[in-house]
DNA sequence: ATAGCGCTGTGAACGAAATCACAGCGTTAC
DNA sequence: GTAACGCTGTGATTTCGTTCACAGCGCTAT
């Protein structure tokens, strides 16, 4: 409210950053996404590309508005020049400070079938801070191998695993009967998030964050906006060109 | 604001329904998302389940509250009896008219490797209104083969293809280099709506539909909210035991 | 120097979706 | 028959995320 003079480039105190630096959180889920997709793509520039960014061009890589990504990186605590917009390295590592848990995170993926395998084949090409320890299945055809680098272990190791690993994430990509049942042994031997594959919400107690990846539901959904979009004059999501 | 006597069995007058009745589809992104969740948790029950359904007993198949079933159910003209609760066939029914097309509507998969193969295998055991009628690849060694049912074109046969069958709907699952050059050409062919699985955002024309299913994104965001739970005393997305 | 431009940081306005709260009615219990 | 209960349908309210708009400042051009 009162403007009282403010550095820019050295970093003085705001509502915001306070409310940061005390120790609060305050980071929505839809800016969780957003931070994460603006570093991936940070991260896929090309090599010799300029050391600063404007709010503008990494809202154009990203699909959003500059005031978006403007707001995001202030919450964050996050701040560029006016003149050369944000220092992508630092930003990078700043994005990072905040998903990142220092000690890193591990995961286990559980149903090892061709959805899994192509799950795992994907993550491990991933950075090593959130990867995927290990996996679990109870088929005994596909225990005890070695699975794009990632050792199959029966279901019944999986509370031992779990709790000798320090895995806090689970990735569930087992038929729909098996899910419910899996997800509360996870419950039951740590795990607190969970990427849901199969095709049922989850019913877990308080305390657990549950992402659904429906995609059924998605394929629905695109159906019908497609659709909205060939019979009226109507637009939902609209992109501009490249 | 008058409240002019309604019949309940009967269906009268009320502002969404003419609304509705009047041609506009007022339905938003979350509501069809779980219009298509609840259909699909209907068609589950067991075959020996009551023919009738309250709001709470859906809300709790779905993961939602009870309030946001009957107003998802209002937006379509839907109702149901205060004492027996909404008819299930009926509504699986009235559920198909607001996000099926009558005539069938048919996608297209880009892109036949790992995830490629598993999504058609997925896909081709779904409802024939919605059903991936093409694939398409760059690799000879993977063209000309069916593959779960669906043919594998050469991707340069996919204008002709898109076009032939009428296909309004695209799967990407090729690497993230070729999944823009990909979609534009599609677009061109006639495809409107997107289910995007390369970790890229898209940037495509207005009048088109884009669903990112940003796998990558997701893990970041449980591995987030799962650590905000560990951590401080927090809860995002709360889920009761069943 | 100095004028002007354009970008950041951010309060404020806006919009949409979720949730609350309750009137009206059918049903069941007695 | 009558009273009490519980569910639906829906206006009203709240919550939350997005978008607007602009003050302040650094850089560049002249
Ligand atoms: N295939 C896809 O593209 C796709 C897409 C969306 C959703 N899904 C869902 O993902 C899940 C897996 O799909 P899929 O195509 O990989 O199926 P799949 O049959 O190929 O794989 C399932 C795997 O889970 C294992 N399994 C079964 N019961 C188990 C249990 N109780 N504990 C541990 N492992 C168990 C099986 O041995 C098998 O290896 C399903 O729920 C499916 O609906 C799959
Ligand atoms: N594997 C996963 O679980 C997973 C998860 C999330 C996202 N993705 C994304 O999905 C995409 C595919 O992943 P994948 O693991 O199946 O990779 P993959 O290499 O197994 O399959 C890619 C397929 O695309 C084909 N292809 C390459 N260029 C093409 C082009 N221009 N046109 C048509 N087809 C082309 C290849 O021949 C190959 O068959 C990637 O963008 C990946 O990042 C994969």
């Amino acid at each position: 409210m009162s403007p009282s003079g403010m550095g820019m480039v050295v970093p003085e105190e705001t509502p915001v950053r306070r409310a940061r630096r005390t120790g609060a959180k305050p980071l929505s889920e839809p800016q969780v996404s957003r931070l994460s997709l603006y570093r991936r793509q940070l991260q896929a520039r090309p090599l010799a590309s300029p050391a600063t960014i404007h709010s503008h061009a990494l809202a154009a890589l990203c699909g959003t508005s500059a005031a978006h990504v403007r707001r995001d990186l202030m919450t964050i605590g996050f701040n560029g020049s006016p003149a050369r917009g944000y220092d992508v390295e630092q930003l990078i590592g700043a994005i990072g400070r905040e998903l990142d848990d220092p000690d890193g995170q591990r995961a286990a993926l559980v149903g090892v079938g061709q959805l899994g395998r192509a799950l795992l084949d994907y993550f491990t090409t991933r950075r090593p801070n959130l990867r995927v320890a290990a996996a679990f299945d109870v088929d005994p055809a596909k225990t005890g191998r070695v699975i794009h680098g990632c050792r199959v272990w029966p279901l019944d190791d999986l509370a031992e695993v779990v709790r000798e690993q320090g895995i806090t994430v689970g990735v569930l990509t087992v038929p729909a009967e098996a899910v419910q049942e899996v997800a509360e042994r996870m419950v039951a031997a740590g795990v607190v998030g969970f990427l849901n594959f199969a095709p049922v919400p989850l019913r877990l107690p308080a305390r657990t964050f549950v992402e659904e990846m429906d995609i059924t539901t998605s394929m629905e959904r695109v159906a019908y906006f497609a659709r909205a979009l060939v019979a009226g004059g109507r637009r939902k999501d609209e992109h501009r060109a490249g």
